[in-house]
Parts: structure tokens; C-alpha cells; sequence
DNA sequence: GTGATTTATAAAATTGGTTGAGTAAAAATT
DNA sequence: AATTTTTACTCAACCAATTTTATAAATCAC
């Protein structure tokens, strides 16, 4: 590899006159700096980013964190949206991405530990349990991180305005006339809290009573739930005009114990999933569901990150709520 | 941050002990070396990667490459179960991932310089371009490299058996009393190749000659595509009782040609995907595939680079074939 | 023409860790 | 007791950059 004493030796210039010119400082003559630079290019020069790094104290990499419970990782279509798009921007900016361990089992260091041994510049953290210590530990930290839907009070947060895209979801369903309305929410995490108290809000504001027994707790990205509880919902005396799932995924196993009773979506049930995603958008019927705007989590988490990674003193802790769309599809179908 | 420094300083020893120390070199006295391990450790000490990266010319951080041409990126289910894989895989190994360049725009390094800068110790290429002279200019570098689904003479791959797969696919199809089969198969590369020569050459030995207009040139994970190149097949005069898509997305755009014609799967006509991924597996009736062996592929992958990297004197260039697996699913139905 | 200022470059310290060579003391051998 | 070997540790160079301080030459003021 061509290091900086190569150019220097070849130019009969020092190391540190080779390192001003390549970093364009104000002190070097613009003749000198003009031939180191294109020796350098010459010559196929990289900088070394250990180096740099090691006096730096700056890797320009940015760590990722993300441990899903249900070990899906990357395949878990939302996030791997979300990461694509804050990849992206950081590329954009500089940066690079790196993991920061994921496999519990073999763990050796904590997140805050492994951070620090790569020495991120910042740390991007998404789906995960936000309540285990460690990731409290990392958030505590002095390390810059910027969290996806959920919120710390000491970190910026780039949110997915769950509230208003179930409300206008809700509405939705209730403006095509639907009254009975059935919810097969994720597991207890502050997305599903925040949508669901939504749900619910928008039903009441509507002068609908909310029906706790057409509220289920399945888990995100589970057919096998979704399909148990959707089973279990068009059992009822009084079953659900319409049913909304945690996800468009779940929103599958739904639709399989729909078509096993012999009912068929809109006609005899109507649904409506959550995401927008994926597979699930390319249907038919297509899906009715709220398109979280992956693309704008990503690249504004990334931004905010290099924000406080790069003016620190000018950055301050935000809570940053994105938009969303509704995408009203075909499987809710106006009633009365 | 401790450093060895404060460590030496604890202890009353030189750095150059404490390094031994925690390296567990034979050199250092029992007692001297728990001591220093445990004041480490009470400290809070952890390795400074870059240092240490520059001094050894080791980092172990694993690049990935993929620049897929439709920037579905991490979206891509296939290569994000593959990747997903690998990551465990490299992280059981005390290895950490980091992404080589994708976005060509802002492109400033090759794929080979980025990686060089970023001291990665070794690559794996999937998903890519593999005539890109980028690609090329990496694979014949000395960087250790591992491709994904594509072989070079001069580096190990790690191969899904396109061929076997194909064959066992066609073989089953048949074997269900078809023998008008159509293939909307993906764009032109070494995955495509091997799959059409398996399916044709099939098809010869079992005594039913190709009928090449049955064969349409898609994309992969297009679905309008193949909802196109569907519909114009089910329009011929002679039209196939199967239709077999070059993946399990793809297949998603084929069934909306086929219920939008007001035809049933498989009574009407029977189709199969590739990959057995995600969504459509879930999906009712449930779908015919060739499941790829995602998991083993990523592990393997991780595997043979990283003996390339710790034994390069023992690692020879191979060619692994890794198994998939017949998903019979519903969508064929037995005729004749 | 002398002293002050500016300009361009070099020298040297620093970052944190690794490693081969060197060394003193202890232990083993003769 | 003298010599060799082993043990346990230190020294110092090194990795590739950055950055502060120093220095020489050139320019300027008076």
C-alpha cells in the first residue's frame, strides 16, 4: 500500500507537508500542493482509515443496532426498508455502516463496549427491546445516537407518526361505514401502545364505543397468530365488519382463515393492513394498508445523526415525527 | 477511553506487558497476567480497533458488496436472507460487517479502493453486476473475496445449485402430467443461464421438446413483468397448463394475469415460483417453489472467507453447490 | 539595512497497540 | 562455583496518519 512517506520521498517533500496538501491546508504553496496531489493520484494513494482514525479519534462509520426479538434481522422487511434508505444518506455523507453485534448468544461485549471498540462516530438504533439495559446503557452514553420509533429523552428520535396514521386509517374504515371494528394489534411496545390508543381515540371521537373484545394481541409478523385470532373473531355472535391488522404480514394469515370459512375480502369482511410494503402491495385485491414512509425514517435518522455527530454544539435533542400515507386499496369496502 | 498506558501505569508494568498480557503471549508470568487481566477488566479497558488494526493490518471487518441493478438493495429478500446468514455467521467469529460503496452515484472510490481504505480483510460479492470492471478489478485483487451465485476462476464461490434446483423443479412438474410448461424467466446472468439450460435439458430427457415460445425473458421481482409476459401467454391458441416464474414475487404479478382472466390456481392452470422466501410462503393456496438454501449459502460464504483470510496457505479456490429444497406447495395440480 | 512579518516547509510528538530483540534474575546443569 | 538455560519482563521500533511548534527564507516597513 502507498503511504504518505511514499509521496513524500518521491516528491522530496516531508510526510507532514504531503498530509496539509492533501487536506488542502492554508499553508503549503499552491505549486507544491498541486504536485503532491497529483502524485498522489498518480501513485494510487489511499488514505489509511486506521491511521486516521487512531489520531483522529473520527471513523466516518456509523453503527447500526437493531436485535429483533424474533431473530428476523435483516428479513424484516420495514427495517431492512429503513436501513436501506439511512445506508443511503450516510454513503452520501461519508459515512459507512457497520452491525454492531446482534447475536446475543455469543456476545462478548455490550452494544455501548462494541461501539466503542469500532469507534462509530454515532449509532443508529432500531427494533429493538428499548428496554433492556444495554441499549439504555448505549443511549446513555456520550456516544451520538439517534433512535427509530421510540423515544429518549436524551437522544434525538426519528418517529413514525403512528397516531395519525391509525387515526386516518380508522377514519377511513369508519367513513366506508364500518362500526364494528376489530384490531389484531403487535405485542406491548410504544408503537402499538401509541396506535391503539389511537384506534381507540378515533373510534370515541366518532361517538363508537370501542369493543375490547374485538382487541387482540397477536405479535408483529406472525401469520399463525393473526390467523388464530382472525378464526376466533369470525366466530363471534357479532363478528367484526372489518379487521385491521398489526402489519400487512399478518395481514396474510388473516386473509387464509377468511378464504378457509368460504367468506371472501371485501365482499363478506373487509381488512386492512399496516405498512405498505413489500409483496403485500402487488395483490389483488390490493391491500388496504398505512405506507409508513421508510424512505424518509432512513435518510432523516441519518441526517440527524451527522448533525450531532459533526456540530454537536448546534444540535439538539429532537423528537422528529414522519408522515405516512394511506393507501386505500380495495379490502375495505363501503357498507350501508 | 483506558488505554494500556493506564493499565502499565496501575500495575507498575510496561505497556509492551500489559499487551502480551492480554494477549495471553506465553512470555508473561501467571500472576502478572491475572492481575493485569483483572485490572483491564476492572477499568473497563477495551482495544482500540484502530491501533490495533494498523498495526497487524488486521481489522476484522468483513465488507459487502452488493449493488443490485434495480436498487432494491437490502429490500431483496433472496440476498437479505443470505446476508443475514453471513452476518451471524461472521460475527460467531469475532468478525464485524461493514458495507463497500453501493451508491454509484456519489461513487468517489472503486469498489476495490473503498475496501482497501477501509482495511477490510476480506469481501463478499453478491447480487451485483458481475461483468462490472469494478467487480472484475476486485476479484483479481489480492484482497480475500468470496462471490455469492456467480464463480471467477480466481476466487471461491459459493453457488445455490441452479441446475439441481431446475431440474428438480421441471422433474416434479412433470411428473404431475405436464407437458406444456412455460418459464418466465429472469434477465440474462450465469443464475438465469444455468436454470433455462436445466429446465430445457430437463425437458429433452423426458422426451418433450422445447417450445421456445413458451419462454419469456422477464426481470426478477418485477411483477408487472411477469403479469405482462402471464397474460400473454394464457393468450395463446395453445396456451400452457403451467407457468413457472423466476421467483416467488414474480409468481404474485403471474396469479393477478391468472385471476383477472377469471381462471383458478392450480384447477385452471398450475404455476410455480422460485426462492420459497418470505410472503409467498404464507400465501394460500400455497405456492409450488424451489426453496434456496439462503441460511447455508450466508454461512458457508462467511465460512470460506474467513479461512481465506486465517489460513490463506490452506485455502484452496472451490466451487460450492449448496442444495435447495422442493416446496410442493398447491399450485400444481395433477393432470391427465 | 536592520528588524518585523509573512510564507512555506520540516521536525517531532502523538494516537494505542504489537512485537522482536535485549536483559537481568532465577533456576537448572555441569 | 561457573556456566547455561529458562523465565519474566522492558526497550524501542513501528504502523500511517495529524498537528503543534520550530525554522528558514522571503517580503515588508521604516
Amino acid at each position: 500500500m502507498v503511504s504518505m512517506k511514499d509521496i513524500s520521498l518521491k516528491c522530496g517533500v516531508s510526510i507532514a507537508t504531503v498530509s496539509k496538501a492533501l487536506n488542502d491546508h492554508s499553508d503549503i504553496g499552491a505549486e507544491t500542493k498541486i504536485k503532491i496531489q497529483r502524485v498522489a493520484r498518480e501513485m494510487g494513494y489511499l488514505p489509511n482509515s486506521s491511521a486516521r482514525a487512531l489520531k483522529t479519534n473520527r471513523t466516518h462509520n456509523l453503527g447500526v443496532l437493531f436485535v429483533d426479538a424474533a431473530r428476523s434481522g435483516l428479513k424484516h422487511d420495514y427495517f431492512a426498508n429503513v436501513l436501506d434508505s439511512f445506508k443511503v444518506t450516510a454513503e452520501e455523507n461519508g459515512y459507512d455502516i457497520t452491525f454492531i453485534n446482534c447475536n446475543k448468544e455469543h456476545q462478548t461485549m455490550t452494544y455501548l463496549e462494541h461501539g466503542r471498540y469500532r469507534g462509530v462516530d454515532g449509532v443508529v438504533i432500531a427494533c429493538v427491546d428499548f428496554e433492556d439495559p444495554q441499549v439504555i446503557e448505549l443511549v446513555r452514553s456520550e456516544i451520538p445516537v439517534v433512535t427509530i420509533d421510540h423515544s429518549f429523552e436524551m437522544k434525538t428520535s426519528v418517529v413514525s407518526d403512528n397516531v395519525e396514521g391509525m387515526r386516518e386509517l380508522t377514519d377511513y374504515v369508519c367513513d366506508m361505514g364500518h362500526t364494528r371494528i376489530a384490531y389484531i394489534h403487535g405485542d406491548d411496545t410504544s408503537v402499538t401502545r401509541n396506535r391503539l390508543a389511537s384506534f381507540n381515540h378515533t373510534l370515541e371521537v366518532r361517538g363508537i364505543a370501542p369493543d375490547y373484545d374485538l382487541q387482540k394481541a397477536g405479535k408483529y409478523r406472525d401469520t399463525k397468530e393473526s390467523y388464530k385470532y382472525t378464526n376466533e373473531l369470525l366466530e363471534l355472535k357479532d363478528p367484526p365488519t372489518c379487521i385491521l391488522y398489526s402489519d400487512d404480514y399478518s395481514l396474510i394469515g388473516g386473509l387464509n382463515a377468511i378464504k378457509e370459512k368460504g367468506l371472501s375480502v371485501p365482499e363478506d369482511i373487509s381488512v386492512a393492513g399496516y405498512d405498505g410494503l413489500g409483496i403485500a402491495m402487488v395483490l389483488k385485491p390490493a391491500v388496504t394498508s398505512f405506507k409508513q414512509d421508510t424512505e424518509k425514517l432512513g435518510s432523516v435518522a441519518a441526517q440527524k445523526l451527522i448533525t450531532s455527530i459533526e456540530r454537536p454544539k448546534s444540535s439538539i435533542v429532537e423528537r422528529i415525527l414522519i408522515e405516512g400515507k394511506l393507501i386505500k386499496g380495495e379490502t375495505v369496502k363501503k357498507i350501508k
